[in-house]
DNA sequence: TAAAGCTGATCTGCTCCTTG
DNA sequence: CAAGGAGCAGATCAGCTTTA
């Protein structure tokens, strides 16, 4: 009873078919009609850009995620303005379209269908992920994606939707583009998850034949920032109980993150485990919280003789991100030490120094084999 | 040929302006 | 006058194209 109670606390989506939304859309626009037809001023109700407002979004200890607390709604009216009132309605408009021909468009896609009008691709977005946090769907409902970002490899099926089967492992050597809103379950008997920065060591951990040395595993990257397609698959896969092995039954596969000793990579790292403010509605979908940090970490250097001359000192933008990141009270101690440590050794360090050595997977191997020491 | 700029997804912070 | 919304700017990642 007492969940049911906490989780009202915080916004949740719900996966709606499409008839729902266009439901939703269509009752949306009799209802401005008619408000029309009676002298009402045109006005629309949806949600407020809260966007990367803090004091929306909260931490939720129960399920370790960041939340979006509540729906404060705002009237966007078409006398004050009229430009946001188009803007919605056009969305709406094509977000209908789209719904009732069930065929996808990525963001990028509907920007073009109307330059002038939303001006820049950053109005879509926003006005996308509004309308989504106002149906309390997922984005993916609104048959709006964006174009596939993330790549993974190794020991994993992918069976799609439209029952086709993606598998990780045959392709190519590569990695493929992580599908997005197409997976139906995944198959898979990896040891473990490896979420890796940056291609450039994705790359590099694939050309060093990483699957032959360390049995079946599964690769992902996001490039940077992850897109929701590749959050949603580590979550999938961070959801997964080993059923097939006696031992582990019931266990979780570990996920493990392997990021630069720099501020924005502990942030990146954030987004995979908390979720992030500016998609906080979805994150029960996107977070995932078991996720841990293999390395980098400050005290790797000297453990495992890494020279000291591929330290880059912290430039001002690091250090103020890192300031800004202590200012989370959510992160664990662990990870505050190490940004302290940066901030008083004023230096960093990148994946790409362990790649120059070509130690990386040395340097993983007696990682795997300390699990005390991720964060 | 190397550097700069664009695309494209994500994130946040800063500043201006409206609103109660 | 303070709080909060809107819009812009700039950061991460990376690949491709254009320019000096």
């Amino acid at each position: 009873m007492d969940n049911i109670h906490e989780s009202k606390a915080f916004l949740e989506t719900t996966f709606r078919p499409r008839d729902w939304v266009i439901q939703k859309i269509e009752s949306m626009i009799e209802k401005l009609l008619s408000n029309i037809a009676n002298g009402s001023p045109p006005v629309l109700q949806t949600v407020s850009n809260v966007k990367r407002r803090e004091c929306h979004t909260e931490y939720d200890v129960q399920s370790g995620t960041l939340r979006r607390k509540s729906n404060n709604f705002k009237d966007v009216s078409f006398l004050k303005n009229p430009r946001g009132f188009a803007i919605i309605i056009r969305i709406l408009d094509i977000c209908h379209e789209l719904l009732i021909h069930d065929v996808t468009a990525t963001k990028r896609d509907i920007y073009y269908k109307d330059v002038r009008l939303f001006g820049n691709q950053h109005t879509v977005d926003a006005a996308i992920d509004e309308l989504a946090c106002l149906f309390r769907v997922p984005r993916a409902c609104l048959n709006v994606t964006a174009s596939a970002k993330g790549l993974v490899a190794g020991a994993l099926k992918i069976i799609q939707k439209d029952k086709t089967i993606l598998d990780c492992q045959s392709l190519n050597n590569q990695g493929i583009l992580i599908p997005t809103d197409q997976i139906d379950r995944v198959e898979t008997n990896a040891e473990f998850v490896l979420v890796v920065e940056k291609e450039a060591t994705f790359q590099y951990l694939l050309s060093s034949r990483i699957f032959e040395k360390f049995g079946p595993c599964i690769i992902i990257t996001g490039k940077g920032y992850p897109d929701l397609a590749t959050r949603q698959l580590v979550k999938i896969l961070g959801d997964l109980r080993h059923s097939n092995n006696l031992i582990n039954s019931f266990e979780t596969i570990p996920i493990l993150g392997f990021f630069d000793n720099d501020p924005y990579g502990i942030e990146i790292l954030s987004v995979y485990k908390f979720g992030s403010t500016a998609m906080s509605f979805d994150n029960e979908n996107l977070a995932t919280p078991i996720i841990k940090w293999l390395g980098l970490h400050c005290a790797d250097w000297q453990k495992y003789n890494i020279s000291k001359n591929t330290l880059l000192p912290l430039t001002s933008a690091d250090r103020k991100k890192a300031y800004q990141l202590l200012q989370r009270e959510y992160f664990q101690d662990e990870w505050r030490n190490e940004i302290c440590r940066m901030l008083y050794m004023e230096k960093k360090a990148e994946m790409q120094s362990l790649c120059e050595n070509d130690d990386i997977l040395n340097y993983l191997m007696m990682k795997f084999k300390c699990p005390n020491s991720w964060l």
